[in-house]
DNA sequence: AGTAAATTAGGACAATTGTCCTAATGAGTC
DNA sequence: GACTCATTAGGACAATTGTCCTAATTTACT
């Protein structure tokens, strides 16, 4: 039957939830009505609602990760897979629009509760940080790769809460040509 | 005695706790601590909490409001006003380590919670955009004004959270430097 | 001083929260 | 078929939530 754990299940449909209601606003009766166990099943797989957090911390470092493994296989050119990362904007517009971004949102609300988490929650910036950085030295930008990285990252998250506050798509296609064009320039510069 | 009213010291407080914890997660019991009256007289003063959050927003826009006309009096140059609105990262930095910026974390909670509330929680963005485009239609960039006021809104945006998560000063100085950096080359284009 | 209104304290209220416990059911092994 | 262990359902638990009510107190005005 291949069928997916309950524990897979609940880490999955959590994740969903803490994106599109956020972490404290999601209650374990909201993760049990869309798996549909009872809600005292969950202590048997997980201790409590922060170990939880902290499954679906992992999930989505998974996912970026694998993500990023598939731009590098995709192309050669850095500056093309630096360009694929700018366009999540608009690939996944649909649900930042509604929701904004996934990892600034989650480490924005952890902070405000000084959520021990924090530190898991941002490595998913330093994933995405580093990776860049990656990227930018293969363009030859090795004394400013970290900063262009930041740039990047900055730029994009946001263009990601302004998307979403003002709902307005052109916005976000401008700016995300416009870090488009910056990225070339730099390219010409170095070439 | 010059008292400040009860009504005043909720919603000063309220701001306050809205700010560092983030709206939902502060309690009807938190503002009462802080303002040191009991839990049930808040409902002679707002009818709900949500009275409440309108009522912060509005001091807010009204704080906000008061900050762009000191601007606006404080230099006859467009473009010197507006690197007071990109310097507020270093001005406010103390507290944007610790909670983010004021605005884009409160309409990116708002979202999340699909709050009635939303486009009040907008307008403090609004506010901002409207008089940034102010500051570039006064440097003669006419077409571009609201273009280049959301570009402005969006780079400080994305530093403040970055800047949050990774609490880095340096970095928020960087970026800082090159938004002004950036604006000045706009006026020389033009000039 | 006396009266009316505004303000306050304190607690009741049902609903929801995260957590935990126990008993029943399930599957797999000998 | 009997036994073991993993999984599940359902409810108990105290604490907290936003909301509302009533009685007491303070303030302001005649």
């Amino acid at each position: 039957m291949n069928k997916i754990s309950t524990r897979a299940q609940i880490i999955q449909h959590a994740d969903q939830l803490f994106y599109q209601q956020g972490f404290e606003n999601t209650s374990f009766a909201d993760i049990a009505g869309m798996v549909k166990i009872s809600r005292g099943n969950f202590y048997h797989h997980f201790k409590s609602k922060d170990e939880i957090l902290k499954a679906v911390i992992e999930l989505r470092l998974a996912n970026t990760q694998n993500m990023l493994d598939k731009w590098q296989t995709s192309t050669d050119n850095p500056t093309k897979r630096i360009e694929c990362f700018i366009k999540i904007l608009i690939t996944n517009w649909s649900k930042i629009k509604y929701y904004g971004c996934p990892v600034g949102t989650l480490t924005s609300e952890l902070a405000k509760l000084n959520h021990s988490l924090q530190a898991n929650a941002n490595e998913l910036f330093s994933l995405f940080r580093n990776w860049l950085a990656a990227q930018f030295e293969l363009m030859g930008q090795v004394k400013k790769a970290d900063a262009f990285a930041m740039h990047i990252l900055a730029r994009s998250q946001g263009v990601a809460t302004l998307g979403n506050s003002f709902r307005d798509e052109n916005f976000v296609k401008q700016e995300v040509e416009q870090m488009c064009d910056w990225l070339n320039s730099l390219k010409k510069q170095q070439g």
